[in-house]
DNA sequence: TCCCATTTTTGATCGAAGTCAAAGACGAGT
DNA sequence: ACTCGTCTTTGACTTCGATCAAAAATGGGA
């Protein structure tokens, strides 16, 4: 495993940045954002890269800026459980503990904003505002961990897979043009790794949707056929 | 189901409150914390009571006094999920959403401090002090989310219940002084809904672990016989 | 103290998802 | 185009926890 990060460049001007609308960043004005830019470094990462892992100290904060994490803790024996997928524009540091509570590592290939986690706790500490934004996202967090719990612990496999792509969907549309496939960058095993099945499970309900004709397996994704009924099963 | 609250007969000063330490408000000086009293109310919970219910307008922020709180969601057809029990000192409204998340029902007798939405968010807008507190606060929760997220998709029962035992010890020493005996407010099935699993499980794998000399089954607890194992099977 | 409703425990059986194993598809590199 | 390694799919079988059913314990009220 590639523990590694790929340094980049030089520091960014914030103004142009992809995700500037809706990243933490979203609440400063011109001058804080010259100011946070001054503390931020991009990092671009290789795909398998881990960012950090589970049980290190927290030294730096990231926000994403492309590309897909896949956020995860394991168990002493190596079991492994996905707690999210992490896309641009989320900000990883939330919980603001000392030590990572998780591993996270890019899917594909990936770039990110890194802040230093002394000097952005300086910049947070007197801004109202910006502490109200951490919060909001925070806050959208712990909803998105509630609702993982439900699944997890009360849905069929079926009800995971289909919720699972219902949810893969709309995140990605909150960041991307939806375009007619609907991309899977990670693999059947984070998949399964996320939904707490099996990789053999996810594989069977995957054909299994597609028998039934709700959606169809293309390479790199799936088409959704029929939203309405995946909608349905992700309800129910 | 009871849906009502019973309300509390006046205002109070915060400076002689149980939770004083290690609730939201810990964050303020006297001052503040005048001003804080002055937006709360005390409200006194029967036995079951729902606090609040899914999907209803949030206009309320609570903070746990006394007692203990099932926090859950609910699936169009009854099956539920307890994402988590509130104790003293914990705070219900750290998402921040116009409409609560999940529902939120006392076990045994509660007495909760209310704070209108409006009121709280205007007191809380300008003092990062106190907003700092907030994200410690939803910084905790998140990881207590994810912890349970692996619970719920990568152990067994047994591992469950014994996750459960230890991590409810722990809670509770952090409020209360420890005994003997520890005690258990929720019935099974609130057991059950934390866990995801069914009641008759719970109780197979509670009788499990008494056999095999790790607890003792009393009326309305369990006495922990054998911590160190105990804490091997939560951690495995 | 005795009832009766509720909760908990226990037993018997079932089934959804896991495990083990092998075949098939895909993709990077030659 | 071919090869090798990895990922995905499929099949056969097993198992853990769910379901269905009933007995036992508990507890509050007459």
């Amino acid at each position: 495993m590639k523990v590694s990060l790929l340094e980049g460049s030089h520091r960014q001007t914030c103004t142009d940045c992809a995700v500037r609308g809706f990243a933490i960043c979203a609440a400063l004005d011109k001058t804080e954002l010259w100011e946070l830019a001054n503390l931020s470094r991009h990092v671009q990462c290789e795909p398998g890269t881990t960012v950090f892992a589970q049980a290190t100290m927290a030294t730096s904060f990231f926000s994403v800026l492309e590309g897909v994490l896949r956020l995860y803790k394991l168990l002493p024996d190596g079991r492994r459980q996905i707690i999210g997928f992490a896309l641009p524009g989320d900000f990883l540091g939330l919980a603001g503990s000392a030590q990572h509570e998780f591993s996270a590592d890019a899917v594909g290939a990936a770039l990110l904003c890194q802040f230093s986690r002394a000097s952005f706790s300086r910049f947070t500490e007197n801004r109202p505002r910006f502490l109200r934004r951490i919060n909001e996202l925070a806050g959208r967090e712990l909803i998105r961990a509630q609702e993982h719990m439900v699944l997890l612990g009360r849905r069929s496999a079926e009800e995971k897979v289909a919720s699972f792509l219902i949810g893969w969907r709309d995140r990605l549309a909150e960041v991307a043009r939806a375009g007619d496939v609907l991309p899977l960058p990670m693999s059947r095993l984070d998949i399964a790794d996320y939904l707490g099945l099996t990789i053999e499970t996810v594989s069977r309900t995957f054909t299994k949707l597609e028998r039934d004709g709700i959606i169809r397996i293309v390479t790199g994704g799936i088409s959704l056929l029929d939203a309405a009924r995946a909608e349905a099963l992700s309800a129910a």
